[in-house]
DNA sequence: ATTCAATAGTTGCGTAATGCAACTTAATAG
DNA sequence: CTATTAAGTTGCATTACGCAACTATTGAAT
């Protein structure tokens, strides 16, 4: 796609968005999350148009996102499926939604909320903490360089 | 911005990418997470065009990521500090980036790694987990309306 | 006080991506 | 074996993006 890319960006934000970033993607990957396969299933779910939906797919195959699964009886009929990778993305999509229902919404305003199959409880929110539980904020943190720091990215974190 | 927006849209993750979904802005908000806060930081850090970068950071003062703070002596001259609301970003840029870190780079190639300050241990990853701090994953999940649902979103998840 | 350079933008223009609508091709359903 | 649905592709108009040049203050140096 478009404009300069994060192509070599040291960095696993960047690269995230390089597969992530355009428009929809997102909510396709949502939409696949929450059961849709077919190409038209994403099609009228989202109501975006057919060529985007054909590139967004096509990139997110690519890049392991989805498979594309001929499910045809007698030719090819294609179905999506989430790869282990794709299905990673669930921590993504539930950090922005979980954010959406709090900065956005506001809390008692969610539109959904997950609920533990088994239990029935819901799930209690994404939570950046230390080995002991304790809730982390930016400034607990400390970045460094780590093994796969380019000299970039090492140059970068130590000029503070 | 520009195509059609998810404006209205009754989804979380729908609604954080109308605030954070356009080119450059997770970025931006990534360097002021790593000290960033003058409009030539920012620049200068991710080589983005001046007027995108006007652009964006005056999309997210809007949408009160960042505060924009006068710190001129004798006149003007501008700070944006990240707000309560772009700090909560947090977690959803750590789950960008421990995304990447593992599906992207690999274990072990990791860009940069986080530290607890106080301890100087390792951050734990984000997990989507139940009460007990077992691991969850999509098949283990039940996604409800929730009391912010619209009738389209009441819809939409009993279709299923 | 006056000049100089850096900061923080704005403006204009070419290029690239997006979105709509119409068209195409193949595959099941009846 | 015909009709309809599914899954795209193509062409064109619109819009956003990105570069480069320009502008207006501000802080620093002389």
């Amino acid at each position: 796609m478009g404009r300069k890319r994060f192509d070599g960006m040291n960095c696993g934000v960047a690269q995230a968005l390089e597969v992530l970033g355009d428009w929809w993607t997102l909510l396709i990957v949502r939409d696949a999350f929450l059961g849709a396969r077919r190409f038209g299933e994403f099609e009228s779910s989202l109501g975006i148009a057919k060529n985007i939906l054909s590139a967004r797919l096509e990139h997110l195959v690519r890049h392991e996102i989805f498979e594309r699964v001929d499910v045809g009886t007698s030719g090819e009929r294609f179905e999506y499926h989430l790869t282990k990778k794709g299905g990673a993305l669930l921590t993504v999509l539930t950090a922005l939604r979980e954010w959406s229902d709090e900065w956005v919404f506001g809390r008692g305003n969610e539109p959904v909320i997950l609920r533990e199959r088994k239990t029935g409880l819901r799930v209690p929110r994404l939570r950046l903490t230390n080995r002991e539980g304790d809730s982390l904020a930016m400034g607990d943190l400390r970045v460094e360089p780590g093994p796969g720091a380019s000299a970039e990215t090492k140059r970068r974190l130590s000029r503070r």
